[in-house]
DNA sequence: GATTATCCTATTAAATCTATAGGGTAATAT
DNA sequence: ATATTACCCTATAGATTTAATAGGATAATC
């Protein structure tokens, strides 16, 4: 399941990119426009500006902004970033990798095998899609 | 991440397949095979019998067995019993269908877009394997 | 009738998620 | 300068879910 970090921090990413100019946007009116704890939604803006999503501009007229261009914000970084892993256990992670204890092959593990082809067919969404791709 | 009743499920369900005749084998012997606390597994076991996955036989010789043949054993029918829905969000779930308190619109919404496709690309997998695929 | 092994309910311990509280810091406008 | 604005940061608490354990009831076999 999505927690709702992701699923909050995904649609803060597609509304600043939906705004024509580069003006910061203020943590307020994306809480407003997007039904978001105002709270809530400032510890992912800091995360998403710590890990190089967006930048951010302090005093009046303050806010965040995108970073880069839409197109070239790949869903495989914001997941990662958001969610943690794209795949379902550890030991099929290509960016968080951990052997599992109970298991003594992963050649041999059936739930290897099968989570191997759904973290592939998950990669294979969002490596090809970007934030332009999601903007409304 | 997928649940360690998940896990444990499929692998029980995967040793139940690779046994060659249809002979119910007992809870311990699985959990021993596959490193599973063994009330943790009962249960799990438990509902995969009530859901038609195994039959069970009580006393002496008893234990569980697969009911159809590995190959009839869809993906998508194990995962759905053990991990709930395949989809990352109720709103684009086929068999947990729920709304959104907080979107409007679903049409509208980039997370619903995304994890639309996501969702298709795992259904893609679970829907062309079965059991007889993670036999080792 | 003793033994074996599943069946069932309840409870608990741990972890994670979601959100809130409360103030600190820096930039801006007047 | 000074007040205002809005981001910055840490800590904490409530709720939920997960994982596991306990203890016994029930049914089949030998």
């Amino acid at each position: 399941m999505l927690s709702k970090k992701t699923k909050y921090g995904l649609k803060a990413l597609a509304f600043l990119a939906s705004q024509t100019g580069k003006e910061p946007v203020q943590i307020a009116e994306i809480a407003k426009q997007e039904n978001i704890s105002q709270k809530f939604l400032e510890s992912i803006l800091l995360s998403l500006r710590k890990t190089g999503f967006l930048g951010s501009k302090k005093g009046k007229g303050g806010g965040y902004y995108l970073i880069k261009e839409p197109k070239e914000v790949l869903m495989t970084d914001v997941m990662r970033v958001l969610e943690g892993p794209i795949a379902m256990v550890p030991c099929v992670s290509l960016n968080f990798y951990e052997k599992c204890d109970d298991c003594p092959s992963e050649e041999d593990c059936s739930v290897h095998m099968l989570m191997l082809k759904v973290r592939d067919s998950a990669l294979e969404v969002y490596r090809n899609n970007t934030l332009a791709d999601f903007i409304i």
